[in-house]
RNA sequence: GGAGAAAUGGCAGAGUGGUCGAAUGCGGCGGUCUUGAAAACCGUUGUCCCGAGGAAUCGGGACCGGGGGUUCGAAUCCCUCUUUCUCCGCCA
């Protein structure tokens, strides 16, 4: 959500730049400032009534303590005139409030000088490409086909259990997803970022701090006999750790990482394309969370990337990194760096990492900020996440680029995590 | 799940209808003293919104767990939700 001061400010950059989201913001721009002027009056107004109020009150309270019952009396009749109108006032205010927040929510972020204009993924710009694609034996094997050759990830059984998309993984295909979680973790320890383990269920004003709710309701497993919400990653409970709170300068960057399981409905995504672990409703993740200063953001999103590259070059994948453009980036972003593996015998880049600096957008809504030492104004921090890594498609590529007539190798850095050198 | 108690500023903790945004202590910040530090002493100390101003700042409003209500006036009374604590029950 942009704050209100921006829009007012940068009126005509933001309608500018959102072009490249292909978002036409003029009329609804206009709006929001016509409301907001709106608000502002109504505010005004309601808080000289209450004023007046409050004087009034003051003298009932001096005319009381001076024994003076009758005087008293007499100025309360004049009150009730002025409250009638304060309510009205309140209640215009609110309605004013509700409907400039509806609004606000429906705005996207704009997007970093860097996003070029696209329509689709097709216009997401290439920055880096590295490894190498490996030569396979004849006939290669999906990684859905290795799984049940070598009795590692039992889809059926996961459908019997819970239903399609939640796939049972057994013996040391269990034991290297636990291996790649810790190695994760290790390795984001390692880097600095200090770990938690949060809640995998979350309530409604998590939802909300995150952006994923009202909006993308759907896309969320839902509590209803206690209105929670199953995440669908840990940027949601991992960022409104911060929400309400005001850091001081000096503790940011703040880095995080958590390792949590994620569950998404995907709603209607089912096809050919999604097969095996492309596409499942619960999948692990490990997740890095940096709160930065806002001259600094950059750095700590090229910091994360830089992080992110390096997981993926020990464990030896051919991998690109691209830079969405602005048809493909999200609602919430302003610059994105998906990172994609290729599974060599899907022929397919796989995404398996998405780093996000989403600037002020998401703290505006968490309300999240920091005080510099010397300032009075509190500012709004940046936030920015990605996945470090999302492991279904990391171990559909590891699979699939490492089968071997004789089984599967694990790469180098792995083998002291699983004990194990080949599936 | 049942019974009872509680929720106040960064923390501890007063305040049960009228200058209470809130005593006091601790902490933090600034200063005096000191070669320096500590101690002592003095001062200061939250957040959000609206308005004025170039700014420092000033004026107004809101906030004592959340929401609602009573009242001219609520931290204080009422309703409701949430959370915490104690006792009982159950349980990994």
């Amino acid at each position: 959500m942009l704050t209100l001061n921006f829009i007012r400010e940068k009126k005509e950059l933001i309608i500018e730049r959102l072009k490249v989201k292909n978002f036409d913001a003029r009329e609804i721009i206009d709006k929001i400032i016509d409301l907001d002027n709106k608000r502002r009056k109504t505010k005004q107004k309601s808080d000289s009534l209450q004023s007046e109020i409050n004087q009034i009150s003051k003298e009932i309270g001096k005319l009381f303590s001076q024994g003076l019952k009758e005087e008293a009396e007499a100025v309360k009749k004049k009150t009730a005139a002025i409250k009638e109108e304060i309510k009205k006032a309140g209640t215009a205010l609110g309605h004013i409030e509700k409907e400039l927040m509806e609004l606000l929510v429906t705005v996207p972020n704009i997007p970093n000088e860097m996003v070029v204009p696209g329509k689709s993924e097709e216009g997401n710009v290439k920055v880096k490409e590295g490894g190498t694609i490996p030569e396979l034996v004849n006939d290669p094997l999906p990684h859905w086909e290795l799984a049940r050759k070598f009795d590692i990830i039992d889809f059926e059984l996961g459908n019997k259990l819970t239903g399609a998309g939640f796939p049972v993984y057994k013996g040391k295909g269990a034991k290297l997803q636990r291996a790649l979680i810790n190695y994760f973790l290790d390795e984001g320890q390692k880097a600095g970022f200090s770990e938690v383990l949060p809640p995998i269920i979350v309530n409604e004003d998590s939802g909300f701090g995150t952006g994923q709710l009202p909006d993308k309701e759907g896309m969320m497993y839902h509590v209803p006999v206690d209105n929670y919400y199953l995440i669908p990653t840990a940027e949601v409970p991992v960022t409104n750790i911060y929400r309400d709170v005001i850091l001081n300068a000096d503790q940011l960057p703040v880095k995080n990482i958590a390792y949590t399981p994620c569950f998404r409905r995907e709603a209607g995504s089912w096809g050919a394309h999604v097969r095996g672990l492309n596409r499942l409703h619960q999948f692990d993740k490990v997740e890095i969370v940096v709160i930065a200063h806002p001259e600094k953001s950059y750095e700590a999103l090229e910091m994360m990337v830089d992080h992110v590259e390096k997981l993926i070059t020990s464990l030896e994948l051919p991998y690109r990194i691209m830079r969405l453009c602005g048809g493909d980036i999200s609602f919430t972003s302003a610059l994105t760096y998906d990172f994609e593996v290729f599974s060599a015998a899907q022929k397919r880049w796989l995404e398996v990492s998405s780093v996000s600096n989403f600037e002020s957008f998401q703290s505006n809504r968490l309300k999240c900020r920091f005080r510099e030492k010397g300032e009075k104004q509190n500012k709004l921090v940046h936030t920015l996440n990605g996945s470090a890594l999302a492991l279904p498609r990391i171990l559909a590529a590891l699979l699939e680029n490492n089968q071997h007539p004789d089984g599967i190798k694990i790469p180098d850095a792995l083998v002291s995590y699983t004990g194990f050198e080949s599936i």
